[in-house]
DNA sequence: TCCTACGATGGACAGTGTCCAAGTCAAGAT
DNA sequence: ATCTTGACTTGGACACTGTCCATCGTAGGA
């Protein structure tokens, strides 16, 4: 995770403790936080934490690409740290818990020519659905 | 779409007329309404309609799997009416203009066992992105 | 035509996210 | 080590989307 605060020192980034408590609680694979749960927990670590701060840091780490956002069911967004590596979510349609998947093969390669509609494609965002052990 | 109706009907529906205008406005392909744009389309047909009626009725419609619900941006959710024909969707990433699209092949099936966490997966829902050839 | 349970209404409320003016501080310059 | 400055943080107001509820209205069967 320190990779990341590199990165981003790099990139003209002021290293603040705000910004370096929410880099350190986005961390780790299967991990997709809401806005409110990544403040929460960093109130835990810097009570004087403010939310908009935490809004604003999430912004500039999707931003940058080193967060996804992913809007799975149309309340809180959620934020993925594993950016750099490429992946897919497969959800629990009942509990809601996410994993990070890697489908075989390219999700763009299925979708033929005369279903682009004169689109220039270049992005394939799935989600899987279905029960998970716990719940099945 | 009086098809709709008569299925509605048929499940025990009683037809009102805000009911009625909801169904109307929204039929047709590529149709991607919000809840407050179906809202706006059926005051202009039924000044009276109220709100509540509008997420309810869209409620009641996506239950009974007559109409999809999408989460594209974690802004409002949007309602497409053609769920009885499986489709997938295609955004463009600047304008923001939804197409519905029909990949060939199963998407399913490029998700491997060993990275289905023993979850009994039934289903996924792609969006590909891109620009649309007006913003391109 | 009458009844009545189901649906509509509209306003209050909750969750999520954005904006802004004022105060604070990281980090380069001295 | 201290200064300086503009980027960052703060906290509260606000906007948007959606839900809830008590009350009123009406579709459709008797």
């Amino acid at each position: 995770m320190s990779d990341l605060l590199e990165r981003l020192r790099a990139r003209g980034w002021r290293l603040t403790s705000q910004r370096r408590v929410v880099a350190e609680v986005l961390a780790g694979e299967h991990v997709h936080l809401t806005a409110d749960e990544v403040h929460a927990r960093a109130v835990a670590r810097l009570p004087e934490i403010a939310r908009a701060t935490v809004y604003n840091t999430l912004g500039e780490l999707v931003a940058l690409g080193e967060v996804v956002e992913l809007s799975m069911d149309g309340r809180a967004k959620r934020y993925d740290p594993n950016a750099r590596h490429p992946h897919q979510h497969l959800v629990c349609s009942n509990c809601g818990i996410i994993r990070d998947v890697r489908p075989s093969g390219d999700p763009l390669a299925v979708l033929p020519p005369e279903e682009r509609f004169g689109f220039t494609v270049s992005k394939a965002d799935v989600t899987y659905r279905g029960l998970c052990p716990g719940c099945a």
